[in-house]
DNA sequence: CTAGGGTTAG
């Protein structure tokens, strides 16, 4: 019945000989003997060439004029198979779309360079076009914009890009704006920065594409004054200035510029967009800045923002993660309509990071039975849940799992979460052991971590082998001789503790202040060890002062172990009331409600007595303090940390 | 049929 599809469709549009013979013999028919507009529609699904020819010959075949039958077949596939396939594919698509004008076939393929442009692999596009201009089909701005877009995305096609650059001067496209941006956004993007800005620069009608092209630039690269100062000169700015602006102070760790900046936008007038709120939102995380998170939250809601926006609710979750409500967090991510794998692995993080590893491995099964598929990501949650709670057979688990059964090779991060929890746990040589056989060489958080649990387990020869490496490979850090100090101290080795002083003064180091802010009224208070300039300061050692007595009535002794100073006794003391996050803590008392939680963010990692003292606070005033410092959260309450001492 | 901004760990 399909006997007449064996003629080669292409030879009824085309008067030349032998075409494609030889393609559409391979294949059997698939098309039934009458065409109905569903077998059309059908045609969507067609994968190759000769199939797409039969289709044609069909509906040459039921007598229709050329014209309707070739809008009557998908042009967008047909470009879509035939273009990068045969050339003798590409050349019937060619007469396909050639059917009404060149400017209308210009069109055609244009459309069909934007898809691949933005596709995963836009060199395709680049490819597309080197046989349009062979074949001499026209190029208009359209097509050179597409082409131009590609480049941007594919490595290695600036000489490409300065090609298309001669065309466009070539067919005097000079005055379209909105070429020239894909130009200039082309330049940068492929670190042709000199053009870039060279013809920013003389660029006569710049718009605020253009402009906000260049900020986005400098954003990327870090040249951040230069990023604002472009901002602060171009003649207009639209969400997408004001956005890539908080975005690039949020990526260069300027969370507060990124705030006040944020803050500005508002006075202005100006919407926020939901990658504004994504960007907001990181800066909102890295601060602890709740209550301006909650208000960008509330504005997200009303915007459906949450709804539609798993990168808006991601971002959330991370945010209340990173401000010590894992309640809050748990409440996006529950609500939300679909997750991925950043929902799940951020969720599963924030609970480890909690303290509330049980929740976290229980997410994970739940994450499986969903079945989402885990990352590298994931799997640094799930290692530091089991070593936040010493599950060390489980933590062993999961890592030859994550190889066994996904196929996830462990990065840096993995073996650094394991030695943290082997000697964490006391297994200090097994961690040390464990180092000797990684694949890939310890760097500093590896080495950290085995410095940290030689501290906790005291074991002084390891806190010295681990000091050896660390000098080596990050000897700006301060914080690993306080350590290795600590261990000294710990021992009672006075004088080991004093040579390490001087080893920190002989290479120019200086402990760095701990400091502590809390957030009232989407204002950071900031708190430093011993020198706070903070206007209530005064206020606060007196607060400070009362608080002491209460604290006294219930046993509390301070412990002096972790100030190495050289000073009696009494000294030490004042110099502990003077930690950055106990004065925080009674600033917060000071200022908020009964009963309302505190949550305090800190530079360094609580110390000893602070966490004594806090266990306490909480119990003495009946209040939640919840403490982020640089490796977890602490929650105290009812007189006992969530981290169960054990950290 | 056009250009520009965004999420998880350590």
């Amino acid at each position: 019945m399909t006997s007449s599809l064996a003629v080669s469709p292409f030879q009824v549009i085309s008067s030349r000989k032998n075409a494609t013979a030889t393609q559409s013999s391979k294949e059997p028919p698939i098309f039934p003997a009458s065409l109905h507009a569903t077998t059309i529609a059908a045609a969507a699904d067609l994968s190759t060439p000769s199939q797409l020819q039969q289709l044609h010959a069909r509906l040459i075949k039921s007598g229709l004029p050329p014209s309707s039958s070739a809008s009557a077949l998908p042009l967008p596939r047909v470009a879509a198979v035939c273009a990068l396939s045969s050339p003798s594919a590409f050349s019937y698509a060619r007469r396909l779309f050639g059917l009404a004008d060149a400017a209308s076939e210009t069109v055609l393929w244009n459309s069909h360079l934007n898809t691949l442009s933005s596709s995963p692999s836009p060199a395709d596009a680049l490819a597309l076009f080197s046989r349009l201009r062979f074949a001499g089909v026209a190029s208009d701005v359209f097509t050179l914009s597409f082409v131009l877009k590609a480049c941007s995305r594919t490595p290695a096609a600036l000489p490409l890009g300065r090609a298309v650059h001669a065309l466009v001067e070539k067919l005097d496209f000079r005055s379209d704006v909105f070429l020239l941006n894909t130009l200039v956004h082309m330049y940068a993007s492929r670190g042709d920065i000199p053009a870039a800005r060279l013809l920013f620069d003389v660029m006569p009608a710049k718009d605020v594409v253009t402009w906000n092209i260049m900020i986005t630039h400098y954003t990327k690269t870090g040249e951040m004054q230069i990023a604002r100062h472009l901002f602060d000169l171009m003649p207009e700015r639209s969400v997408r200035s004001w956005t890539a602006m908080i975005a690039g102070y949020g990526q260069w760790k300027k969370p507060r510029e990124a705030v006040r900046l944020f803050r500005e936008m508002e006075s202005a007038g100006v919407q926020p967009n939901e990658v504004t709120v994504v960007a907001v939102l990181a800066a909102c995380a890295d601060l602890g800045e709740l209550d301006l998170g909650k208000r960008v939250h509330e504005f997200a809601k009303r915007c459906s923002f949450q709804k539609k926006n798993v990168r808006v609710c991601n971002t959330l979750i991370d945010m209340y993660i990173n401000c010590g409500c894992v309640e809050k967090a748990r409440q996006v991510f529950d609500e939300m309509a679909e997750r991925t794998v950043v929902s799940w692995s951020a969720m599963i993080g924030g609970h480890a990071m909690h303290g509330q590893g049980e929740e976290a491995l229980k997410l994970f099964s739940r994450m499986r039975e969903a079945g989402m598929e885990p990352n590298g990501v994931t799997f640094v949650g799930l290692l530091h849940a089991c070593s936040h709670m010493g599950l060390l057979e489980e933590g062993k688990r999961f890592f030859s799992s994550m190889t066994e059964d996904y196929g996830i090779v462990p990065e840096i991060e993995h073996y650094g979460c394991m030695v943290d929890l082997l000697s964490r746990a006391g297994f200090l040589e097994e961690a040390r052991e464990f180092v000797r056989e990684m694949p890939v060489k310890a760097n500093s958080v590896v080495w950290g971590a085995l410095l940290g649990g030689a501290k906790v387990h005291k074991n002084i020869k390891m806190g010295e082998e681990a000091i050896r490496h660390l000098v080596e490979l990050d000897p700006l850090n301060d914080g690993y001789y306080v350590v290795l100090s600590n261990i000294y101290a710990d021992a009672g080795r006075w004088e080991d503790v004093a040579k390490v002083r001087r080893m920190m003064k002989d290479r120019g180091l200086k402990k760095t202040p701990g400091w502590s802010t809390i957030s009232l009224d989407e204002v950071v208070h900031e708190f430093v060890a011993g020198e706070s300039d903070h206007p209530k300061i005064e206020e606060v050692y007196r607060g400070w002062d009362e608080l002491l007595e209460k604290l006294r009535c219930r046993g509390y002794a301070p412990d002096t172990s972790a100030v190495l100073l050289d000073m009696d006794e009494k000294q030490k003391e004042k110099v502990l009331y003077r930690h950055s996050e106990k004065l925080a803590v009674v600033f917060g008392l000071m200022n908020t409600p009964e009963g309302r939680p505190i949550r305090i963010m800190k530079n360094l990692r609580v110390c000893s007595d602070c966490h004594a003292a806090l266990k306490l606070i909480s119990e003495v005033t009946d209040r939640e303090i919840v403490v982020r410092d640089r490796n977890r959260f602490h929650c105290f309450r009812h007189g006992s940390c969530s981290c169960r001492d054990y950290w």
